[in-house]
DNA sequence: CGATTTTTTGAATCATATCAACGTACGTGG
DNA sequence: CCACGTACGTTGATATGATTCAAAAAATCG
């Protein structure tokens, strides 16, 4: 229990036994279906999630109904909706299962405990929200500057884990194009090879 | 001196007279004007960089030499390639002033012994961070799913105070379309509200 | 095996990019 | 202060390329 989430956290920042308790006594575990909701649109984010095992999805829908995914999550990842987690206001996300998953939950005034009262747990969320952020500035550079090859190409060798799990459509909407289109891309791209 | 930046900081984290005093020693002042670089892709980025006064841009260039906002800065934001900064490596983007510019530049070492010897630095840090990982994600959100139109408004509704000082064509460029396509989505906004 | 989901393919359509030209505003140097 | 040059925005014609809709083939699941 907790492993992984501990794992992540202590190779980026040591923890002594009592901190590892502190923060423990903080966390609780939740299991999750395939296709199950973690999150609605419209409701409050009220936890965020690490993935200890299994896939999860965060996407929103736009006007005519359209699925577009904003992230994945899997081992050592957290997922979450963090506007309305920070905010409070109602989530503009979804956030379901993609494969039978184990998370650790950390509800938000655990966070904000854990924040002002453990130094180390705010280093950990700092460094957490730097590598969120990085990753996502390459995406959104990306799919504002890159062809579909590459913006493929990128996904495919930068999460070759999630590739192999994920179906080819969910991979589509992630970097911005319709499964059609995706599986054209990548006919052009197996022929240039061979 | 320093006024903007400090207004910023306390807004959001207060601070010891001692504090700002600690943290005000590792600040630096650096003026640039219009067209100059700040930095250029290829050079390590040393700094960041918060605009007391003034306005900048970061962009990336694609194969074809066409350029791509990623950001702009205006007052009581900062600036920087995180990426190079972070790791070291050479910078894949650009950043040069849009107008004369004051600017409040914080080195690597500095960031890096205020992190561990400045917890409300850190603290500071963390929201800054959260609230730049939180923008993207909105917008990253809108280049995915949302229209032309729409991703214009919600530029205009979001900075309305960018809009008014930067080129167009810089604005078709962060919302990710050519300035004679962001000229016709403008026109088709206008008749349809007259 | 049958049912469902996923991927591929084809044809038609639509939206955006591209290329080229023009008009305008702006700022700079004479 | 004027004139010129440069940068900016608009417009039109055309080309490109991604989406859409429909259907079939392939893979997966119970």
């Amino acid at each position: 229990m907790y492993s992984a989430y501990f794992d992540n956290f202590t190779k980026k920042v040591p923890l002594t036994p009592e901190e590892r308790e502190l923060i423990q006594s903080h966390l609780s575990v939740k299991k999750i279906r395939k296709k199950q909701y973690l999150l609605q649109e419209g409701d409050v984010c009220k936890s965020i999630a690490f993935v200890e095992k299994g896939m999860l999805r965060e996407y929103s829908l736009d006007e005519q109904g359209g699925e577009h995914i904003i992230q994945f999550a899997s081992e050592g990842w957290f997922i979450s909706d963090m506007y309305s987690f920070i905010t409070a206001e109602p989530a503009t996300y979804n956030i379901d299962a993609i494969e039978d998953s184990e998370l650790v939950m950390i509800s938000r005034s655990s966070h904000d405990y854990l924040l002002t009262n453990c130094p180390k747990y705010e280093t950990f969320t700092l460094q957490l929200i730097t590598g969120a952020y990085l990753a996502m500035q390459k995406r959104l550079n990306s799919t504002i500057a890159a062809s579909l090859e590459s913006r493929y190409e990128s996904f495919m060798a930068l999460y070759p884990h999630i590739a192999q799990r994920v179906p080819q459509h969910m991979i589509a909407s992630y970097i911005g194009l319709t499964p059609e289109t995706l599986s054209r891309v990548r006919r052009r791209i197996a022929s240039n090879k061979g």
